[in-house]
This record gives C-alpha cells, sequence and structure tokens, in this order.
DNA sequence: TCGCTGAATATTTTATTGAATATTCACTGT
DNA sequence: ACAGTGAATATTCAATAAAATATTCAGCGA
C-alpha cells in the first residue's frame, strides 16, 4: 500500500517545494525534472500526469490532517462531547490558517477539486467515518442518544460545513467563526445528548488549542 | 420608495425576458433599448449602468422570495418551532428550484454578488431578522429558550447555510437535501426547546409544499 | 427646461497567433 | 529487458489586435 518509491518520493519532494512557494502553475514539469536531475520524459513513469502529482500531495495533506483529527479521538480522559467538538474546531483552525498562511495550498486544492472531484468525497466521507465513530462511543457511554449514526453524522457535517470552507465562503475573522460555531455547537450537541446529560446541559466553549505529540 | 416610473419598469421588464432568455452578458443595452424603442443612452437616463438593471431585478427577486417567508411566519394556527422549520425548508426549495429550471438566474445572481457585494450582505440580514422574529415568537409562547436571540439566529443560519446555496456546493437532489436538512433541524430544534416541550418531542417531518395566496 | 437622441469615447470581449509547456514515444546505453 | 532520454507532438497560455459593447455627453425638438 504504501509505495516508497524512492524516486517517487523526491518528485513529490521536489514538486511540494515549488508548488508552495511559486504556485502550481506557475512550476513547470522541465523544472521539477530539473530539481530531480532527470529527464522531463521520465516524471511520466512515475506520474500520469501534472495533476496527479498535485492530486498525491493533497492527498497525503488530508491524511495528515486526518490523523491529527483521529490523535484528538484517541485522546483519553475526554467525553464524546469534548471530542466531538474539538474535531470541528481543529477542522476549523486547520482549514483557516493553511488558507491564510499559505494561499498556494488554496489554489493547489482548488485545481485538484476540480480535475478530480473524488477527492474531495473522499475525504469528506473520512470526516464522516470519524464523526460517527465518536456518535457511536457517545451513545455507549450514555452521553448520547441517537437514532441513526450515519444520518446523525451526515447533519452534523452538514450543519457545520461553513467551518470547513475556509475563507472561501465568508471573510469572518478566525475569532469570529469560532463564537459562531461554538453557539451551532450548543444546539446540534444538545439535540443529540441524553436527558440524563441534559440535566447538567453548560454551553459549548470555545476549546483551547490541542497540540498532539506524535 | 415604491418609484413605479412607467419607463423605468419597462426597462425592467425588458431586461427580465432577455436576461432570462439569453443571459445578462449575451444581453447588449442597445436590444434593451430596442425593446423599449429607445436609444441606447436614454437607459442611463434611468439606470447608472447595466449592472444596476441586473441588481434591481435581482432585489425584487429577493424582496418577492422574502414575502413569501413573511407570509409563512404570518401564517396562524402554527407553533413557532413549524414555522422556523417551514422557512429553512422553503429557502431550500425556493433556491433549489429557480437554479434547477432558470440557469440563467444562476448566472445573474453570480454576476450581482459579484459587482455588488452589499446584496449578499443584505438578503442576509433580512433573512436572520425573520428568524430572529419567530425566536422571539417562539420564546414568548415558551417553546424555545434562548440565551441571546441575536446570536442564536446566526448560528441558525450558519447551520443550514448549505440549503441556501443550491446547488453550488453539492449536486445532491432536492430529496437527499430535504431529507438531510430534517435531521440538521432535528438537532437544532431539540437544542433550542424548553424542557416543557422537550418532554413530548418528536423529530422533524418534512414538511408539505406550502402555497400561499396574495 | 425637459426628455430624449445618436455620435463619440471608453471599456470589455473575442479572435488570432506565437510562445511556452505538457505529454508521448521511438530510441539508447546498460 | 529495463530505466531513462530527448526530440516530436499536442495542448495550454499570453500578448495583441480587432470587434463589440458600455457609457458619456453635446445638442436637438417640444
Amino acid at each position: 500500500m504504501n509505495e516508497t518509491d524512492p524516486i517517487k518520493e523526491k518528485i513529490l519532494e521536489a514538486a511540494r517545494a515549488r508548488f508552495g512557494h511559486y504556485g502550481y502553475p506557475k512550476t513547470t514539469i522541465a523544472e521539477l525534472a530539473e530539481d530531480c536531475s532527470m529527464s522531463a520524459g521520465n516524471i511520466y513513469r512515475f506520474f500520469a500526469g501534472k495533476i496527479d502529482i498535485a492530486t498525491e500531495i493533497a492527498r497525503r495533506e488530508t491524511l495528515e490532517a486526518m490523523r491529527r483529527l483521529e490523535a484528538l479521538v484517541n485522546c483519553p480522559y475526554r467525553t464524546a462531547r469534548q471530542q466531538l467538538q474539538e474535531i470541528i474546531f481543529t477542522e476549523l483552525r486547520i482549514t483557516y490558517h493553511l488558507l491564510e498562511n499559505r494561499p498556494k495550498v488554496l489554489e493547489l486544492a482548488q485545481v485538484v477539486i476540480n480535475e478530480r472531484p473524488y477527492f474531495q468525497l473522499d475525504r469528506t466521507r473520512r470526516e464522516r467515518r470519524l464523526i460517527a465513530r465518536v456518535l457511536q462511543d457517545g451513545i455507549k457511554t450514555g452521553e448520547f442518544q441517537i437514532e441513526s449514526v450515519a444520518r446523525t453524522a451526515a447533519a452534523i457535517q452538514a450543519a457545520t460545513l461553513k467551518y470547513r470552507l475556509g475563507q472561501l465562503i465568508t471573510d469572518q475573522p478566525l475569532e469570529d467563526l469560532e463564537r459562531e460555531l461554538s453557539e451551532v455547537l450548543t444546539m446540534v450537541v444538545r439535540g443529540i445528548l441524553t436527558n440524563r446529560e441534559l440535566a447538567h446541559f453548560v454551553p459549548t466553549c470555545i476549546p483551547e488549542h490541542i497540540e498532539i505529540q506524535e
């Protein structure tokens, strides 16, 4: 599964550097080949096309983000509610900072999504699976009361869509978005808690930034 | 306030027909002038520019949609919860059908939003005010328990954003979106109901299409 | 003066074409 | 047979000019 052909990695490394620095369209295959001390033609023995290099980079970026989110879930001593909230807040922060600090990443993402629509679906499914897992946990511990985990996970995802789109839809600053998200989560979470939990319900707070060491 | 200069109306009528049929960019001022049996220059005595004709059309479309939503709210014998749900469902249906049946309308909307960003803000604010009014009603009748009406209205709007974007974000069919929205509303509404109401809570159903006669 | 025209001007769109770049593939050295 | 090359070809991009269109405004008739 995890092909680690060193030449492929070399190409990816060169591409990551150039795409990040100069942007996807301003990077040429000839330059990548030059960086790797090979001919342009040879790159096509490892990738079907330029867009596929970008897609692979984006795929790995997504996997990395997903790993961070999963680390949150595996973190012990947290209620399912906390886990759920932290997932959504972390996603908001990851995408916000990504687009804020590395504008070329946005460009890359847009190109990939345009050419490979499946990419987005895949990411969405992974996210949903993670949310579903947390919901399942919460049901087991008696925190959540949910009819259909799958449908509820999809609904939570839909309700928090805005916070995964970064600065595409809105130009509100991060602080605004965080405040708003805490309101949304207050409602949403209240909507899935068991009566036992509702008895001592408190609104959602904006969580501290969580740093996970690998 | 309600200027009904018949010449202005004539121009708007011609523009509505052409924009809807051929699209905004494919319609020329000269054609509109021809339709109105006047010179191109004369149009500028009524509108500052082509984009302002489109903006006025969009503004009226929005007002009309808003009137339909307000009619829902003013409809008696409905709980605040029903009103809230119907507002969101109706918005979903209006925008969905608009984009489905009249693709040129999407184009028009995009042009207007691009050139006149204030337009969108205005519509959003109106919508939010309507939601806030329903929330306020619900508090009075003891249905809802809400800390800040303004913030909650904003949060409900954010949580249902997806259903106001039509087919821009997703390509799910209307039935899918309706099912999903009912799940979202189930959570959201449960999150704002009073304990009294929670005692006999039932999930949100997809409402019948409501026809309001003027 | 008022409502309007239509030619003059400014701006935007479209078409063209040369250059840059992506992609292919026949071939080469090992 | 295999990893790789580089010239040949296909595609995309960028610059420019030409055409179409938006906008302005001096002036005209009621």
